[in-house]
DNA sequence: TAGATTGTTAATCGATTAACAATC
DNA sequence: TAGATTGTTAATCGATTAACAATC
């Protein structure tokens, strides 16, 4: 599969990779494509490792993942990386749609920050009859019924759902009906869906909690002294 | 180790406070709101892990953190709850700068969904001469060279930082002369800042990573059956 | 060879899941 | 009381960290 040697191939063994590893591989993945257009072929774990403030084991073991053999006392061949990588994380031969050209929805159109994973939105729509048929981020905005005539056989579907939070449930009940095969959600609604339909949360409100008590964290530790 | 001394009483114990529970008190809150808003004043472990598919053991270790004393055979008040919760995420006394009023930059000042975390952003800035001084989603737009002196001592200030990730090293370099205490970046880059800064990155690419993942996971179980 | 780095196996740590006692 | 739910302690699982052998 990997030309890189032995038969049995290199490739990723997808089953057995780990959720935390797969949200590094872009971290990875940037650094790699910086690193290769520096000129560099070749970079060692602990040079990543020092890079993303990451352990080098960590590294390596993730780096393990891709099949790709290092090579000791020099390090990992930098394309070879980035080909392994790439196949984990692009998401090829899928189809996009995002629903919801409201301010959020419009963001993710302009948003060029996911280009170097292959990702692009193949179609827009939206149910608001004020942005039906208009140009939003140099696209066409189309009108939610035309969705489902746009699914058919032969590819993977991605619904990214940025709907008021009250719709999202109904929207996303008409896209299972229309054969999606996942959902990107940007909602804070807890969706239900069948098994067969994946679903990705991306909850800012998490990343809020999170810096919030980080803060708290801090500020308590700085104040109380002598603690601990 | 933790005094908290006297006061004991309820409220939260920051200091062993996990992160995944941290991350999923919002999600408590909004259906707490919503049961709330609906009438009722009680709620067992079971109908929350339920409506967020939890398991009710999660949900209790997880409330035991607010100090909220739940009642066997009926469950936890809903108000104390909302109380408590409110008291980790709430961001209160802070300032929130948002830096960089492009696509990314504008959705989240015109986004509603984190008002129910006592979220706002105070004030908006950019470098772009072309968005300076303009009015972008109702709100004006500072020159980012303002940004210093609308630092001022007795306030903890976040910055959110929306800017091209070339620039983000650069402008994450002004903001932390400039004194502030937290980043929350959107930027797909690695910030190097020092100790007494903190900084939560938000990865877009990290949850498309672990969709597409997600995706091949599933349509590889479909496929291959049998192997291994 | 000597040295540095990979790659694998074992140990630790943290979070989830399970079991059960406490309580209204 | 009986029953249901909380709350805590123990067991399991998964991820990170450590140790060390393999290799160029």
């Amino acid at each position: 599969v990997n030309g890189l040697g032995g038969g049995d191939g290199a490739g990723i063994n997808e089953t057995s990779l780990k959720l935390p590893t797969i949200r590094r591989f872009p971290r990875y993945l940037k650094l790699l494509h910086e690193l290769n257009s520096s000129g560099r072929d070749i970079v060692s774990s602990a040079k990543i490792a020092d890079e993303l403030k990451l352990d080098p084991i960590v590294v390596r073991k993730d780096l393990a993942f891709t099949g790709v053999a290092g090579k000791p006392k020099l390090g990992f061949s930098i394309p070879h990386l980035i080909e392994e990588i790439e196949k984990v994380i692009y998401t090829e031969g899928t189809v996009t749609y995002l629903i919801g050209a409201g301010e959020l929805g419009s963001a993710l159109i302009g948003y060029s920050g996911l280009d170097r994973f292959g990702f692009r939105i193949n179609a827009v729509f939206d149910i608001d009859p004020g942005r039906v048929n208009t140009i939003i981020q140099n696209r066409h905005v189309f009108k939610l019924e035309q969705l489902p005539e746009m699914i058919v056989p032969g590819h993977t579907f991605i619904a990214i759902l940025c709907v008021p939070d009250e719709s999202a449930q109904n929207t996303a009940d008409l896209l299972i009906k229309a054969g999606i095969s996942a959902i990107w959600n940007f909602t804070n609604t807890e969706l239900h869906v069948p098994e067969n339909v994946t679903v990705q949360n991306e909850s800012l409100a998490a990343g809020l909690a999170e810096l919030s008590v980080k803060l708290r964290k801090k500020a308590g530790t700085a104040k109380l002294q002598g603690d601990e």
